[in-house]
DNA sequence: CATCTGATGTGCT
DNA sequence: GCACATCAGATGA
């Protein structure tokens, strides 16, 4: 472990303990499970993702994305990459038009519900609902912070397995990431402020100086929309899927993220 | 590093 | 029938 990340993991204890302490003192007289304590201490609630989509997609990153599995393992997170995809005008996306049919029904339902689609046939990709009509957040990269082993299992399905994958490659891209977190379209139209299975937590939030703005990927097909910088990722991150060195630059923040390669 | 290609099947026209 | 918000492996520099 990096210092880096024992700086951040320790950043991480603080607030949750903070928050604890918040929610105990709030439960005080209730005799509710400590099981109870532990899932609504840190969970972010249903007005996180009542915002605009850029802003959503903006605040997503630092945030920490929780999965558990159903033997009860928590695999953990944090999201260093998001795309904007707005409503009716926005030609990339799948709401283009106002376009609705039951395959994007959940872009125009209450902010925080996901979105899963299949792709190419035989990957998903995790979106998550935002303000606005129509309008969604698309998860493309995580930094894996707890669960490393599962990880690695659920992503060694159609691969040659001849080399153990590297923390990076774990979760850098829309797809991996949903293998890597064992996330399918049963997970379509749920809502992450209340499921059992997966919700968000707090990490940390990302200053606009350390945040990149660049061209969405994978929509070329989109006209002037293609280049429009809709596309969000912690600056200099190591996890994230594809990086964009001009628009990198043109960030004024003298502080990055470098971390060596594993 | 960059660029190319095959895999694969659902949803929409 | 065809397009597709992708990935892994291969190849060349």
């Amino acid at each position: 472990m990096s210092a880096k990340r024992r700086r951040m993991q320790l950043l991480d204890d603080q607030k949750i303990s903070q928050e604890e302490d918040e929610v105990a003192i709030e439960n005080e007289k209730d005799s509710v499970a400590s099981k109870y304590f532990q899932k609504t201490k840190m969970r972010l609630p249903s007005v996180f993702y009542n915002k605009p989509c850029i802003d959503l997609a903006k605040s997503f990153l630092g945030q920490v994305l929780v999965r558990k599995l159903p033997d009860g393992t928590e695999l953990r997170a944090r999201i260093v990459e998001t795309e904007s995809y707005l409503g009716g005008e926005d030609e990339a996306s799948h709401s283009r038009g106002g376009k609705r049919t039951e395959r994007n029904a959940q872009m125009y339902m209450k902010p925080g519900t996901i979105y899963v689609y299949q792709i190419y046939g035989i990957y998903f990709c995790m979106n998550v609902s935002s303000q606005g009509d129509g309008a969604a957040v698309l998860l493309r990269s995580l930094e894996p912070v707890v669960g490393f082993d599962e990880m690695r299992k659920f992503r060694s399905g159609r691969r040659n397995a001849s080399k153990p994958l590297k923390d990076k490659e774990l979760c850098n891209g829309p797809s991996k990431l949903c293998q890597a977190f064992d996330i399918g379209k049963s997970f379509n139209c749920r809502d992450l402020a209340s499921d059992e299975d997966i919700w968000l937590e707090a990490g940390y939030e990302v200053p606009e100086d350390n945040i990149v703005s660049c061209a969405r990927i994978g929509i070329a097909y989109a006209g002037e929309w293609t280049h429009k910088p809709l596309r969000f990722y912690i600056k200099g991150s190591q996890y994230v899927s594809v990086r964009n060195k001009t628009a990198e630059n043109s960030v004024t923040s003298g502080e990055t993220n470098s971390q060596e390669d594993k």
